[in-house]
DNA sequence: GTGAAAGCGCTAACAC
DNA sequence: GTGTTAGCGCTTTCAC
């Protein structure tokens, strides 16, 4: 970590023997020195516990070595967004880089100056966001941006191909009648997990029973909505839940409408989390990998920086179903 | 947010026809220049869409405008870190500080200089956390460092009176032999929950009736110790979970061991979560209030900074008990 | 293969 | 009340 009086890159050629030119060609190995007075360099700063400077670099180069992150903050209440940053950040040190963290309160120009930023989840709606992607640093997006202006690259998954799983597996199990409580549609991910289900829906000639619930509504909102779409529809024998931490919080209601999960009623959530495994009975759910998901949109935005992937790189991201007792007809 | 062509504070000074001194001084409010020429400065800056560079500046001075936040990955599934990380950036962005996220997968000396360090649960045997307490930069721990040496400042909450009161609620409410599910003592709060129910079991002269486990564990692990502690114990009318997210994993093993949660036992958390609102029925918690938590160690950080605060500070955050249906014997 | 010097954008010390 | 100057620690010409 830190000294208490830093070593610069001076102290580290004059004790070297050499000059601050060379010390800072050997460390760098910018494959100008020899290699004997390279090591010796080298050897001589490690003594001396040389860290360069990050400030003075960075005033000198172009780059500054630090990542911007951005995440909306009225959807992290989730685990999901905790394993995003982690896979992020690991994925940062890797190419020695560290991560700030941008929200939604920080006004516009407030911040360091960052060599690229990633957007989990970009809302349509968010001004810091809307800035971020007209800005001239490159912008990979984990999601598309619904909104106007291209980022430099994107990282998705297929939600519509594995919500057609999903809906099939439940129509698998026995179920006629799918609902689907849906995100509002100011992400990409919830505007499609909603397209696909009205087109599901369509396609299979079924009728489309969708309720919409707009991101970081409380629970009860879940809730009532839930209560309500039973109420209205007694004939439905499934419910998927795209909110995170929606499908936990039907369990009660459905209970107290008298309905059994896994006999009567199938239920799935659109998220997977730690606690959907032990709900009783544990819900069925789609895994989305948050933490290879942070990973790749960092590896994708280094690729972008150092010219490796184009502008308009668009990568994929596995994600996967999770079947448990919630979507087996007892 | 970063224009094409960066404006430099030359830029502005050329413009508004006075030097790059008045200009720093009027930008910066030193109280040096006139009103009517910082005035114009501040219009002219304005309206080249002027931002200081951050590098130049903390090169020049002695900050960053930066400030790190360390958190065990081996905890962070929770949704508690992630309110407790926006709690941090909110208070930090107030202070116009950045915040970087630093990991246990950072090697040493391998990240930005920062102005100080704000370590949530520092586990006695990171090695990172280690080398930031040892460093010359300012700390903050959330909850105490149980290793060898002392930050500069710590926020703390009263878990022991807070699980004190949990305990006697379960009293009340009818309980006999109260059993805990235990957290490693790496923390400080898993240090600090343990001795208190034994010191309450050994005053209320109950015999003890603990299982530990490690941070990190999987929830198979919590269950067995639940079925093993059942089972050697069957008259436990009570349980306290520590761990994030093991009340919720307990159920299907009471349930399974022919046990009603409310009725011939009752289950707690320490840890509340939104899930534990909607499991069947709803466990009582203790709010641990992340967020606030978050922005108490970033207000301190930031008044150890400033002076306003002593070196030694320990401040206290308030946390709640939130009772719901699981302890409520029927 | 190596060194000297310029300068990134800013702030602080010292003029006037 | 304002300008001039000297660096902060590094990288990058350009010279030898």
């Amino acid at each position: 970590m830190s000294k208490d009086e830093p070593v610069t890159l001076i102290a580290v050629a004059r004790v070297a023997g050499v000059s601050k030119t060379t010390a800072s060609d050997a460390l760098r190995d910018s494959g100008r020195v020899s290699e004997r007075t390279k090591q010796h360099v080298i050897a001589v700063a490690r003594r001396l516990g040389y860290s360069p400077n990050p400030a003075a670099r960075s005033l000198r180069r172009a780059s500054t070595g630090v990542i911007g992150l951005h995440l909306p903050e009225i959807l992290t209440r989730s685990e999901y967004y905790m394993s995003f940053v982690f896979g992020v950040v690991d994925e940062a040190a890797r190419h020695n880089h560290d991560v700030t963290l941008l929200t939604s309160n920080h006004l516009p120009g407030s911040f360091h100056r960052v060599d690229g930023v990633i957007l989990g989840d970009p809302l349509e709606t968010d001004p810091v966001v809307r800035g971020l992607i007209d800005s001239s640093v490159p912008v990979v997006t984990c999601e598309r941006f619904t909104g106007e202006g291209a980022p430099a690259g994107v990282v998705l998954s297929d939600h519509a191909a594995m919500l057609e799983e999903l809906l099939d597996h439940l129509v698998a199990a026995g179920a006629r009648h799918v609902a689907f409580l849906a995100s509002s549609t100011v992400t990409d991910w919830g505007r499609t997990l909603q397209r696909t289900y009205l087109d599901w829906s369509e396609r299979h000639r079924r009728r489309p029973r969708l309720r919409e619930m707009a991101f970081g509504s409380p629970s009860t909102v879940t809730q009532d909505n839930v209560r309500a779409l039973l109420n209205a529809d007694p004939e439905v024998d499934a419910l998927v839940c795209a909110p995170d931490g929606a499908a936990a919080a039907v369990l009660p209601v459905v209970r107290a409408a008298g309905r059994t999960i896994g006999r009567d009623l199938l239920l799935a959530s659109c998220v997977d989390s730690t606690a959907l495994a032990h709900t009783d009975p544990p819900i069925t759910a789609i895994d989305l990998r948050p933490r290879d998901a942070g990973s790749e949109c960092a590896r994708l935005l280094f690729d972008l920086l150092s010219g490796e992937a184009e502008t308009g790189t668009v990568r994929t991201q596995p994600i996967g179903l999770v079947e448990r007792a919630s979507t087996r007809m007892a």
